[in-house]
Formats: C-alpha cells, sequence, structure tokens
DNA sequence: CTACATGCAAAGAGTTTGCATCCGC
DNA sequence: GCGGATGCAAACTCTTTGCATGTAG
C-alpha cells in the first residue's frame, strides 16, 4: 500500500492538484477499510470539512478512479462502493447476516474465470466480485429463521 | 414451464387481472429468452401497443415479479433484467462493449462455490451473479474503441 | 358495477453538467 | 497568473406516486 503522500504526488505528478477536499475524502477512504458508499464518504466528509459539497464528493471519487488511485466497486442494486485500489486484485465475501467482510485473492476466482473463457471465449475483466452468503460463524448459528 | 394461458389463470386466480397490457409484456417476456431490460420490453411493447405507457411497464414488471411469475436479476451498474420464473439458477455474462448479455448455469460456478466453502468455510447462496467483461465479438476486436 | 389497471403528469432519488469564482502550484 | 477545482443551481435519467378515467370479470 503507498503512503497517503505518495498517493498525493501521483497526483501532482499528473499534472493535478491536491486540494484541501480530495485529501478529506482521500483519508477517509485509506481509513475506511474498503467498501464505502458515496453517501458514507459524503457523511465523514462533512465532519471534517462542512462546507464540502456532495457534488465534489462524486466529482473527487471519480476522479481517483479515473487516476486508478480507487478502484469502485458494483455491489449490486446499483450501489457502489470504493476502495483504495491495491496492488493486488481481490475480491470479497460478505455475510448476508453478521456483514462480516473477508477478502478472497484473484487466484481463488481465476480457475473459473479461466473455465469461463474456455466454454464461453468471455473474458471476464472484473477488479472486484461480491459474494453474498453466509460466513462459518453465521452459518452454523443455522439459517432457520 | 408454465403455459401462457396458466400463467394467466395464476393471475386470474389470485384476484388480478388479465388487462392487454399484461398479456403484451408477458408474451415480449416469455418470448425474449430472459435477459430484457425494461427500455427492452419498452420498446417492443410499443410496437404490439402504441399508447402503452412506460410507467404500464413498470408497473407490470413489478406486478409479475410480486406474483412469483418472473424474477428480476441484478446485472450490475443498477440496472435490471427480466425473466420468467422458475427456470434453474443460472448467471449472467454482460459484455461491458456490446451490453451483450450470455446465460451461464449453476454447474457452471459451483465448483468455485465449493472451492470456496471448504477453503473459508463460507456458504454462497447467491442465486444470480453477474461477470463483466468482453464476449467473443468484441474481445476480438480489440480494446481500440 | 365495482375494484383493479391504465395513462398522464408530477414528484422523488441519484447523478451529472454549466458556469462563475476560487486557489494550488 | 494560469488552468484545474469547487460550490451552487439546474438539468438529466430512472423510477415511483397521485388521481381521474377506463375496463375486466
Amino acid at each position: 500500500m503507498e503512503t497517503r503522500q505518495a498517493l498525493f504526488q501521483r497526483i501532482r505528478g499528473a499534472g493535478y492538484r491536491v486540494t484541501p477536499q480530495r485529501q478529506v475524502i482521500l483519508n477517509i477512504v485509506l481509513n475506511g477499510g474498503g467498501h464505502l458508499t458515496i453517501d458514507q464518504v459524503y457523511a465523514q466528509a462533512r465532519q471534517a470539512a462542512p462546507t464540502l459539497n456532495l457534488v465534489t464528493v462524486y466529482r473527487a471519487l471519480n476522479f481517483f478512479c479515473e487516476q486508478r488511485l480507487m478502484v469502485a466497486a458494483d455491489i449490486g442494486g446499483g450501489r457502489k462502493v470504493y476502495e483504495i485500489a491495491g496492488a493486488r486484485n481481490h475480491h470479497h465475501l460478505v455475510c448476508r447476516t453478521c456483514g462480516k467482510v473477508e477478502r478472497i485473492e484473484q487466484e481463488e476466482v481465476q480457475g473459473l474465470f479461466e473455465q469461463i473463457e474456455a466454454d464461453y471465449r468471455f473474458l471476464i475483466d472484473m477488479d472486484h466480485m461480491a459474494f453474498f452468503g453466509l460466513c462459518s460463524t453465521c452459518k452454523n448459528q443455522g439459517g432457520e429463521s
């Protein structure tokens, strides 16, 4: 993981500016442990900078994604979450019951992707997937509500 | 697969009405081979019934889903496709370039689900997943738009 | 004939854009 | 000082809701 300063330098190096708003937003996503929605980022940003506009959050998150500092992960229902772009592609297992998020590596799903490419000639290029289900703890407590 | 008439009888039996608009929309989805977006249904419906309103398409599709005659599958990006219910569990390959949607069966991904359960004791219970990437046609045309 | 459906218009929610002003570099 | 960034308002897209009228059963 690059440091905060290194990320800022990358922005400056690309000819863009490190504004207070972008610093606030980047910090929130850095500290958020991934998986923050726009609303969550905005709510936190307002605490650090009450005049910060929702439009700025949209523009900053899009900007960071364009610059490959972040990635937006579609978690279904039209919702997106943002997280710092990691060196390694990875995916998440999201427990429907307790909400716990586990990380799985690209290698885990690579086999499926290759199989699908072989069978359908379809090249999957998702850099993030969310798999929903029950984690080991919740599974053993029985699903029968 | 139930017949068209059987589906209509189910609606009548539940105390609802089989209107011309609902017939048009149900037929479109029946013949559409699954994977139709609201816009696609609307476009086709206008040809069969030019006065049919977009609002009616929304209401009809929601109605059919409530009645369990159809299911709505989230294909990411906030988009949904509608298909007749009762089909086997399956998933979709969505092309980022041309938007084409291909269907893959549960068996295709079952291996991955089992592997993840073995490795993480995490039970995936998604009845629909959307995999994004490039279809065979778009892949071969290269990325240069 | 009565309750459910439709069509139109308008309201909402979420996101993007135009433009004047501001400010990082 | 210049060119990119911000804030505000307004536009836009997609979807839902209110209400009068229409119609299936």
